[in-house]
DNA sequence: AACACCGCGTTTTTT
DNA sequence: ACGCGGTGTT
């Protein structure tokens, strides 16, 4: 391995980000302009000619995904495997220094994760407790607040509510949420993030350590640092500038959940000595896209500023469609997927984005009348089902008897005659006396508090958790899982429920126990048994969103969800002004800014061709709306537009402009062919001997046809 | 403990 | 419109 092969085939902004000499560098990164393979390249400089040892190295990413992603393309580059770097999430990194210095940050031992399901309900239980209202005390937003408080790295100690009862009510809640995971030893994602950074606030004695051995800190997606993440790093970088960012500021779109763009906005104010790298050239889309895609984001302030180029033609303009309502919306875009597919592109390489998760019904309805493949991407994620999440909390019981949500979850699931009363008087006991529900169970049994059911039915719990751990000690991982499932009676709950989703939760339970095979041949953390470790797998890495469905398939996702991705064909749906960008959005400059970001986004996933559409009615919660065309829209210069007026077979009241060319057909227009019969005229593109028309034949379906080959004979008839 | 009914909220989501 | 969650009924 040497020099050439890690800067050959790299840009000179690119070899430039890559080489920089030590010091702090920041990389601008413009969407599809190599992000990725800069960060990984530099590694390997980092290793093979800086020499740094793969244990100096500490690489940051925000998904478990991106995380793999690096680590495998890095041995891919370097041709051998690369142990001892550390590559990961934020939480991932943070978790494995709590598990290493557990007994310093204050936790137990056997600490399990919350996550925000689990967070939810313990929260729940709190308000329950304080005999609080939740309707007034919305669980949601007691939630937000302890979320929104430990991003900024703020304690309820750090708070003052002055004399706003609010205030005062939601600072006492978070208080009261923190003393109850300290007693159950359960920490929440923020909570990870926040500890590892008192620890080493707190610890100089490790954070010397750590600071001695990263000798080079990567960050990727750096717009997306909330304010802990950001303390940590300057925390572990210190003064010496051995930061190396990338990011791209104008793809900042999670500001709702605590990103600051500030921090890339401002990383030259607080590394005075950075070095700059722009990243602006584009090898993923067509001039036509970028130009849009500029365009769009060119109107938003305070940004570094960067420009995409390429030098890639111009490709395909921009197709504009007017929708009538948003199913004519979603039918269009079906019916391009159908003819491009036609043409020969993949469903795999479609997308079909939009702002809001609710937009994907019109999409999926279209698609399964066209018997067209698609994927979803969101909603529940593997290890977040319920039926794996009961199990979870056997798993996490046996582990750590404190845990009081896995205890709550666990306690009735499946029913077993343990009731509500029975169960207020454990709490109530737990609540007066400081004691985990597990020993204030043993207590009130042993008190004689209950009646004789009661009891009888609490004691068979505990002793069920007792005797399946004394079963556990020479099972395999995977062995211990199925145990569980057996033991608990949960694998005959949903074998007996009639609710019509018992036989996917009972493949879902399998499923688990495989996955615990899989995780037997993992590596297990340094004092870990295999079971803390796949719990903590669990909890910190969810799953996918859906069983990878390996057929041909067009991709259905939020906007959000599609950033990182690309495909050679886009269809972004909604351009309206209210749903995007969003009405909740509408009120200030910073979230505009950022829904015109999610905008550029959007645009920017799309390689060769990019569909925009907007309905001029919609029906959103049940009534009508006339919105207005997205102000992004206005923005896309128009010589990289063409407006598609595709009036199939649809009746609209509204405008019914017709978009003439040179190839004298024009959509509406009825046509023959002297092979597929009759059919209308979709729409059409291109000029002289390439023009070519999509046409909806009656018998055959839609095609794309060259006009200049079709021989396509118009029938009179009255245009629209 | 299972089922029916009612009322409310409704952007984006990873860890 | 619609689903979820909370409450009340059998």
């Amino acid at each position: 391995m040497d020099i050439t092969s890690i800067i050959a085939g790299l840009n000179d902004a690119q070899r430039a980000a890559v080489t920089a000499p030590p010091g702090s560098t920041l990389v601008l990164a413009g969407a599809g302009s190599g992000k990725t393979r800069v960060l990984v390249h530099r590694i390997a400089w980092l290793l093979q000619v800086e020499h740094i040892s793969p244990w100096g190295i500490l690489a940051v990413t925000f998904t478990n995904k991106a995380a793999r992603e690096m680590q495998q393309r890095i041995e891919a580059l370097l041709q051998q495997p690369i142990g001892g770097l550390w590559v990961g999430t934020f939480h991932g990194l943070a978790h494995r220094l709590l598990r290493a210095h557990w007994s310093e940050a204050q936790l137990p031992q056997g600490f399990q994760i919350l996550d925000a399901d689990d967070q939810y309900r313990l929260i729940k239980r709190l308000l329950r407790e304080a005999n609080l209202d939740d309707s007034r005390w919305p669980p949601r937003q007691v939630q937000r607040f302890i979320n929104r408080n430990k991003d900024e790295g703020l304690r309820p100690q750090h708070l003052d509510a002055g004399r706003d009862p609010y205030q005062r009510q939601m600072i006492s809640l978070y208080d009261n949420y923190e003393a109850a995971c300290q007693r159950a030893g359960v920490v929440d994602f923020a909570e990870l993030l926040l500890r590892a950074h008192e620890l080493w606030r707190d610890r100089s004695d490790i954070l010397q350590h750590y600071r001695q051995r990263f000798g080079a800190i990567l960050v990727d997606e750096f717009q997306d640092t909330n304010a802990i993440q950001y303390a940590w790093l300057r925390l572990l970088s210190d003064t010496e500038d051995k930061l190396f960012v990338v990011g791209d500021d104008d793809q900042s779109i999670y500001g709702w959940r605590g990103a600051k763009v500030e921090h890339i906005q401002q990383f030259q104010t607080h590394f005075p000595n950075t070095r700059v790298v722009r990243l602006e050239q584009n090898y993923r889309s067509t001039g036509n896209i970028l130009a849009a895609a500029n365009a769009v984001i060119a109107q938003n302030p305070d940004r570094l500023g960067k420009a995409l180029w390429t030098t890639a033609g111009e490709g395909e303009p921009i197709r504009l469609y007017s929708a009538y309502n948003e199913t004519d919306e979603a039918r269009f875009v079906t019916d391009q997927i159908r003819s491009l597919q036609v043409a020969g592109e993949s469903y795999q390489q479609m997308a079909i984005l939009y702002r809001t998760s609710a937009q994907s019904r019109q999409f999926e309805e279209t698609l399964i009348q066209s018997d067209i493949p698609y994927r979803i991407y969101g909603g529940l994620r593997f290890f977040e089902r319920a039926e794996i999440k009961d199990v979870l909390a056997y798993l996490r019981l046996l582990e750590n008897r404190q845990d009081d949500p896995a205890f709550e979850r666990a306690v009735n699931q499946p029913p077993r005659g343990i009731g509500a009363r029975t169960l207020e008087a454990v709490r109530e006991h737990a609540r007066i006396h400081n004691l985990s529900l597990w020993q204030a169970a043993q207590t009130v049994i042993r008190d004689q508090q209950l009646t004789a059911r009661a009891a009888g039915a609490l004691t068979r719990f505990l002793q069920l958790i007792d005797n399946t751990q004394a079963q556990l000690a020479e099972l395999t991982l995977s062995e211990q899982i199925a145990r569980v499932i057996a033991a608990s009676a949960l694998r005959d709950h949903f074998a007996q429920s009639r609710d019509g989703k018992g036989q996917d939760r009972l493949e879902n339970l399998d499923e688990l126990i495989h996955a615990g095979q899989q995780s037997d041949l993992n590596f297990t953390l340094e004092g870990q048994t295999p079971l803390q470790t796949f719990l903590a797998q669990a909890a910190l890495e969810a799953g996918d969103t859906q069983a990878s469905a390996d057929e041909d398939s067009v991709q259905l996702m939020t906007l959000h969800a599609a950033k990182g991705l690309e495909f050679a064909v886009v269809f972004i749906g909604g351009l309206e002004e209210g749903l995007f960008p969003h009405s909740m959005s509408s009120d200030n400059a910073q979230k505009l800014a950022e829904e015109r970001r999610l905008c550029y986004v959007g645009m920017t996933r799309a390689r060769r061709r990019l569909y925009l559409a907007h309905a001029e009615t919609r029906r959103i919660h049940g009534s009508v709306s006339l919105p207005l065309a997205s102000r992004f829209l206005r923005d896309i210069p128009a010589e990289t537009l063409q407006e598609v007026r595709a009036r199939n077979n649809y009746a609209h009241p509204r405008s019914s402009r017709v978009s003439h060319n040179d190839t004298g057909l024009y959509p509406g227009q009825q046509v023959l062919h002297p092979t597929f019969g009759s059919g209308v005229i979709l729409n059409t593109e291109g000029h002289g001997a390439s023009a070519r028309a999509q046409v909806n034949f009656a018998t055959a379906g839609t095609k794309w046809l060259i006009i200049a080959m079709a021989n396509l004979e118009p029938i009179a008839s009255a245009s629209t």
